[in-house]
DNA sequence: ACAACTATACCGTCTAGCCGGTACAGTCGA
DNA sequence: TCGACTGTACCGGCTAGACGGTATAGTTGT
């Protein structure tokens, strides 16, 4: 019975996000071996069966969450091109761990990625290569774009891999502008 | 089956060690829940039987992937020190994947600390910390180092990401020497 | 004789996915 | 206005297979 819509386009439920919110946890916290359905399903405070109700299979929950992913980064590669401090300040500070939505999406998006998903490694690019030529079109020399670019992802792994207690704080404020001040010298002195 | 040859002119493959190779490549290509116990001894040619003769359990091969890690780790830190280009010329190189003993066992040691396995968190940072100090003594100022650091690990990132046909090679040799010739412009005009 | 295996059977647990059922809010024709 | 019916949202029990691990008897090269 239950012969589902024809499409699941909006089924807009509050239930829907929570999921999505709970499978993003988790796989943050405790990798893609944690995230289960029963796991996400418990973490959510809904059934099993009320999981498979909104996302059909696994494969339907990391499309949802890879939809979200890319939704948020959409709306970030705007920020960042119009971010007050410049593209370049707003990129390497918003590359550190911040928790926003955007941060637990793509660390979440990150671990499905490790695992080997290619729809995951497919969207991380894409991502990457928006944010890449927003950069492009900020400094204009595209192996400077690179470069920071490249730093941006190194921030990224290391809060990742830091993140959890151990090791001390590394990238406080403070040396975050330290480091943006370096990238300066990264700019061609020309126009 | 399969009448190994008898004599090779060094005992220098033993099962331990392509045991050891096959969880390697297993975690690489696949990601952490590929790497079975089954898989592995598979992988190997050898029985799942043989495979727990040599490693008690998963965990111990966990921590003999590991402890090689550490070892080629160490190697490498001298090889960085005494590089003839310079210690950052050699760092940036072999942040793209080459293929190298220590490039796949770093990525696999990556992929158990995606998996969150402390152990495998804490040897990825212990050999970070080394490589940082290295280039802390080359550069002699700890804020460079730390962004040529971190644009190691965002060379790393990348080609882990892009691995395995999709995206064009974007880390040429042409590519890299640029890339350093930009990292140049970092260092202070002092010494 | 002994180490280094192979082969096979088995166990408990976890995992993805399936299915029957429930509760309830609407809709609609008589 | 009422009863039949529909769709949505969800529950919870179940199953097949994968997984880590155990056990044990047999084989092979030195």
């Amino acid at each position: 019975m239950a012969p589902m819509s024809k499409n699941a386009p909006a089924p807009s439920a509050p239930t829907r996000d929570r999921l999505l919110d709970a499978f993003e946890e988790l796989l943050v916290e405790g990798g893609e071996r944690s995230a289960t359905l029963d796991s996400v399903a418990a973490a959510a405070a809904v059934s099993k069966g009320g999981l498979l109700y909104h996302f059909a299979s696994k494969d339907a929950l990391v499309d949802g969450l890879l939809a979200r992913l890319d939704a948020l980064a959409r709306e970030d590669a705007d920020n960042i091109r119009t971010a007050p401090a410049g593209p370049v300040d707003y990129l390497i500070r918003t590359s550190v761990h911040t928790g926003s939505p955007l941060d637990r999406a793509y660390i979440a998006g990150s671990r499905l990625a490790q695992g080997r998903d290619p729809r995951a490694m497919q969207v991380l690019n894409e991502i990457r290569r928006r944010w890449l030529s927003v950069i492009e079109d900020a400094v204009h020399d595209p192996d400077t774009a690179q470069a920071i670019m490249l730093i941006s992802d190194g921030l990224y792994v290391n809060s990742s891999l830091a993140a959890h207690e151990l090791t001390p704080p590394s990238h406080t404020d403070e040396s975050m502008t330290r480091l943006i001040t370096l990238i300066g010298r990264l700019l061609p002195r020309s126009t």
